[in-house]
DNA sequence: GATCACATGTAATAAGTTACATGATTGC
DNA sequence: GCAATCATGTAACTTATTACATGTGATC
């Protein structure tokens, strides 16, 4: 049981779910693959914390829907108050940053400018996925009642909100910066 | 050569560095353990895109002091240009926010003053790296000289300050809204 | 006497990515 | 016809972490 064995227990606290709707929900929280997601809910169904049934679709493949059994949800509960590890952060583009004067500038601003349209797509998403949590959830937020189902996925769109902003301020702020001096303009 | 890699020649444009200033220096960037890091250099030595010299100390075990070669500077060139992954971020602490409704009020409060707690020191110890970069660097950037050695480092500390203020804002929004239902003073 | 910082390295394991594999349906 | 979405799985590989290994000097 690592981690993201962990995670998968959580999403599964919002109800059933396929493998395949696993690994697309998990991804705004931490990346993983279905190749790495198939093998441990096999393993988790295995161990008791998860169960599956499978359900035969037309016009589209079978698929294993899994929900968490009273196993899998103290094994959720246990691994809560445990220590929880540092956020891991692994960014390129920041290792590209650091050695901005050996770049042309108009690399450099490519760079920031990629960011800039990158931040924004997610900025729009957060905010529609926001909207589609419905007011029932804003009002149940507001009123601090942690107990409501989204209260987690409507805190968390805001975080991620928050990052994004936040990140795409300091690339208008770094592009603003390079514009005093346009070196790139007159060439090297 | 892997993004690790890359990242390491481009901590060596500030200067010559051993394996193990690199480790230290590369951790806000790019978390990477001693493990990964010297075998790296060796094998780019063998490449011949870093050169080092045994440096022995007193009082302290001896060094290799590693810097750029040519082949060095120019694999680095060609890296900047070459499509940038996306950023990876995983944090344990999101996927536990996930599934807070399974969590006792008073743990998630700790989760959450944890994090602030680990935020603030973060903070400070950014702008304590900002203090010794020093009034000349501030006035380069301010002008937009990316050339200058320490742009880099300024608008990255710059960055992680606003990314470190943004969660720990985010950290207090929620702990003012589990307040608002101190569901955990009268038990559950 | 124990732990920490410095300093480098290897070995074993775990975690994560890419590629291989299959197969239906829908849209261009 | 070709790519994309849905859907699951395995194999091969790369990347990252933990543990093993060694040794000094400083601080508690």
């Amino acid at each position: 049981m690592n981690t993201l064995s962990y995670g998968l227990l959580a999403l599964l606290t919002r109800g059933p779910r396929s493998g395949y709707e696993l690994m697309q929900h998990i991804q705004p929280i931490w990346q993983a693959k279905h190749s790495q997601i198939y093998p441990l809910l096999a393993l988790m169904e295995k161990r008791g914390f998860v169960q599956y049934v499978p359900v035969a679709q037309k016009d589209k493949p079978d698929k294993k829907v899994y929900s968490l059994t009273d196993e899998g949800i103290a094994a959720l509960r246990e691994w809560v108050p445990e220590p929880t590890g540092d956020p891991v952060k692994r960014d390129e583009m920041l290792l590209k940053v650091y050695c901005i004067g050996f770049i042309e500038p108009a690399q450099a601003r490519q760079l920031f400018e990629e960011r800039m349209r990158m931040y924004q797509c997610k900025i729009e998403k957060y905010h529609r996925m926001l909207d589609d949590l419905g007011s029932e959830t804003v009002q149940a937020v507001e009123a601090g009642r942690m107990e409501h189902p989204g209260f987690g996925s409507y805190i968390l769109l805001k975080r991620a909100i928050g990052q994004a902003e936040s990140d795409l301020d300091w690339c208008r702020w770094v592009v603003g910066l390079l514009q005093l001096n346009p070196t790139g303009s007159v060439g090297n």
